[in-house]
DNA sequence: ATAAAAATCAAGAATAAGTCTAATTTTTAC
DNA sequence: GTAAAAATTAGACTTATTCTTGATTTTTAT
């Protein structure tokens, strides 16, 4: 383990959003300015295949990474981008169910309109 | 309705398969040899946005698109990389139902293998 | 049918996200 | 403490996609 992961692993655990490599890295600078771009990716990539790390993709941007807690899927607002966790414990089994099939995993991302959203309009 | 976007309409409707913009650029030159890359964009954006053709997100690769047909969800075998379609159609009222709150669409991609690299191993 | 307006095209430059490389530094194992 | 292994850095590179600009085509109004 080396600071370098110490701090990305840090930034992820206390942010309270989705962030994107570019935000890591400007956060990861603040505190160590002579971090690299290539580091980042390197950890986050490393920890995404460990499982410590979530890799979520947004549709035209950037991807975005979160600490892994429990599994969870993700709801975006289509009208400000707002990312957020969901849990939908029983779609797994039930996709494997109407599936015939083995599930090794799922992605899953629900589109709607948030309230503030809503009630903007 | 130009003949590019017309070829472009054609090429999709044709393949069986879902296909990159590269590899729909590469057929459609051969029909037309003059064709530009930012056409093939310019009309698979255009199509995307009307509805009309479907784009997929690959994890570390280029986005695929289809003909829209109805709609469906995606399978894919994380052994070879092939993508099908499944049609799960009581998903979007059961995520609206248990999240309680109107949904306006989703992306799902479920990954498994598929039978032939199940066999391979 | 014709002229003006709008849309689309072609070509390639530009951009953005992410990866690779090679030299250096840090960490780990003994 | 030392040697081997792993990680870091800086920046060049790649790939997918978008943007820009002028030219061409298509559509619309008359």
């Amino acid at each position: 383990m080396t600071k370098q992961r110490e701090l990305i692993l840090q930034i992820l655990n206390q942010s309270d959003r989705h962030l994107t490599a570019d935000e890591v890295f400007f956060l990861a600078k603040l505190k160590m300015p002579s971090i690299a771009m290539a580091t980042i990716y390197n950890n986050l990539n490393a920890m995404t295949d460990a499982g410590v790390v979530n890799r979520v993709h947004i549709d035209g941007g950037a991807d975005c990474f979160e600490r892994t807690t429990d599994p969870h899927d993700h709801l975006l607002c289509d009208a400000c981008g707002k990312l957020s966790n969901i849990r939908l414990p029983a779609l797994q089994s039930t996709l494997s169910e109407s599936l015939g099939m083995t599930v090794e995993g799922y992605d899953l991302t629900v589109h709607y309109t948030c309230p503030d959203c809503r009630k903007r309009r």
